[in-house]
DNA sequence: CATAAGCGTGAGAGCGCTCTCACAACCGGA
DNA sequence: TCCGGTTGTGAGAGCGCTCTCACGCTTATG
């Protein structure tokens, strides 16, 4: 055998050299290391001590080329930047997700396109057939990315419910009823002026937590008022502002649900800004059970969602979507739970 | 041409195609391809307009199948669960270095072990060559990881001064520096008996910012005090344990540096449990700038790094490693910034 | 004018794997 | 006893690409 000049090259095992240890054929050899059935228990054995003593590892860019998979999975971070820096709901998700595809020998190939060139650089290269699927991870209505890979014939699988029109499979976690459990413990709380600070109107974790809002009024018998309503962008500063707006018209708020802890977090901002006390005056409950939410003063109630079982979940079912190329959409749905902390104590008095 | 048996399959164009369509050989479409120089214009034109009638993409697999590179580098991300989410430092990060592997055209691999078993599993994955490099973002002391990549050839950068006894390059802030920069502010703002909360000791970020504290200390002819250092393990837990034990040996502290935001957000509780008002009476400066810094009341002053700088840097330090083979150690030491708020304002009467 | 030295291009081998097909060995039933 | 069926194994093609080598052509050099 003529050693190649250049440089260094780590030359690997090939299955043809495991064959030849093992005394059998390339074709055996790849039958065992595929788990076929067809192949008797002394040969068998055989071949893995010689995989074993080998330490041999197939190639995957071989293997690749000839089955046409690749066993990766692309994770496609759409989010502008607050968001992701600031929440930790991304981190997880990502360890959900990649536990889940090590445990299945596939590769979590990550994409974060941070620009409009980027994002039509990512459908390209996504539709290009480099990956087997794709889940993608937050979706701004409108986007093309859904619909480009679905003609493509690239399975996806959304993490979180996607706008009006997609369809797609997608797990999310129960909004509308984390909300109302939320809304719900403020009632039993004594509360009765409870006001919303919603997400946005164009995202399902938006309109399904107001909704689970006025799911909770509505049991409880409370008459909704639009002025107990409003809306902010998740952020901090958007809660803080949106928290003044709602006690501009209604002073008498005794309670407030935020649809995120951030957004609670600029709540009690303004409340303490006009003299409020929390939980005394007004009760606070956020949404998320982020870090943040036991680093304020006091500390936030708020709904915690399985969230690296959301990746686990989205990964399952991309790899089932892959194998199947079963085209039937999938949903699935987590439950929430209610994390009680002082900052929605019941009042002394009701 | 059969059609072969089975499932659909989407046949993408290949280099062969190409070829036919611009009436020349593969070798010649190959080099238009990877930008080989001996071609000739006219040739070159013709290639390119048949890819782009054709819109063919090159398939990754065949060509690391010849090339025995995979053109993707591996992200490995070990990290306890507690800071992971809630430090933004990584999403941030993993932004920085997305981007620039994008730029490059290589693919980023996540990789997120999270027990001694996925560890092993991890290094067998990067060891067989399915990557051409790895970037590993939070080493531990005596991790094995750095010398079983070594040794297999597999190159490598860190992300962080490493701990001592590797040998390999990589990227980190100026945490000396950044953190003298913010004890100096202290100093300058009148306080004179200035505390630290440090990290923990087998970690650089802890000790290179212990270390940056006793350097401001020293240039203002200020004593070093034992009784003023204490370490913690960067989380509010431990900060605030930490300043509850710092004040009951020396209460009359007028000034905290903490080694991260985190630190001193549990500072800031302890300090308000004990009734000293902030900065008043105690200014507290952080390190890392990040979200929470803002969240708190006063906000935090903080040392603000370039994280998304340090990806960029990291990225191109290892895409260098592996096309030069080089094994020359290099560093790279970015610079940090000292954000002013109001946690750290001067006293009224110094 | 002969020779050398470039330059652009094509032919063809081969990267490591999977998978189809052929085939030998063995089985049980008519 | 013969034959169709099953089972375990091997031979060999071929996935799409790169890269070496050879070849014909043009241009400088003695």
């Amino acid at each position: 055998m003529t050693q190649p000049t250049g440089r260094t090259r780590r030359t690997s095992t090939t299955l043809e050299e495991v064959a030849h240890l093992a005394g059998v054929s390339r074709a055996t050899v790849s039958r065992v290391v595929n788990g076929s059935p067809r192949v008797s228990p002394e040969v068998r054995t055989e071949v893995q001590s010689a995989i074993e003593r080998l330490g041999y590892v197939p190639n995957r860019a071989a293997r690749s080329l000839v089955t046409r998979r690749s066993d990766s999975i692309a994770v496609v971070i759409t989010e502008p930047t607050a968001r992701l820096f600031s929440d930790p709901f991304f981190p997880r998700l990502l360890r959900g997700i990649s536990s889940e595809l090590a445990a299945r020998d596939r590769q979590l190939i990550l994409l974060m396109p941070d620009s409009a060139a980027d994002e039509s650089r990512t459908a390209d290269y996504l539709t290009a057939g480099h990956v087997d699927g794709a889940l993608l991870v937050s979706l701004h209505a409108n986007d093309p990315l859904p619909d480009r890979l679905s003609t493509a014939g690239i399975p996806i699988v959304l993490v979180g419910r996607p706008p009006k029109g997609i369809r797609a499979s997608y797990v999310d976690v129960d909004n509308r009823q984390g909300a109302q459990s939320a809304v719900g413990h403020l009632i039993a709380g004594g509360r009765r002026v409870i006001a919303t600070i919603a997400g946005p109107g164009d995202m399902a974790a938006g309109t399904d937590r107001l909704a689970g809002y006025r799911d909770a009024l509505a049991e409880a018998g409370i008459a909704p008022d639009p002025a107990l309503e409003t809306t902010a962008d998740f952020t901090q500063d958007g809660g803080s502002v949106a928290m003044s707006r709602l006690l501009a018209t209604r002073p008498d708020i005794d309670a407030v649900f935020a649809a995120s802890d951030l957004m609670a977090v600029g709540a009690l901002t303004a409340l303490a800004g006009t003299g409020r006390r929390v939980p005394a005056d007004v009760a606070v409950v956020g949404f998320d059970d982020s870090p943040v939410a036991t680093s304020t003063t006091p500390q936030l109630t708020s709904v915690r969602q399985p969230i690296e079982e959301m990746g686990h979940e989205v990964a399952r079912l991309l790899i089932a979507a892959v194998e199947a190329s079963d085209p039937v959409p999938r949903r699935v749905i987590l439950a929430t739970e209610l994390v009680r902390r002082a900052s929605s104590a019941g009042r002394p008095s009701p």
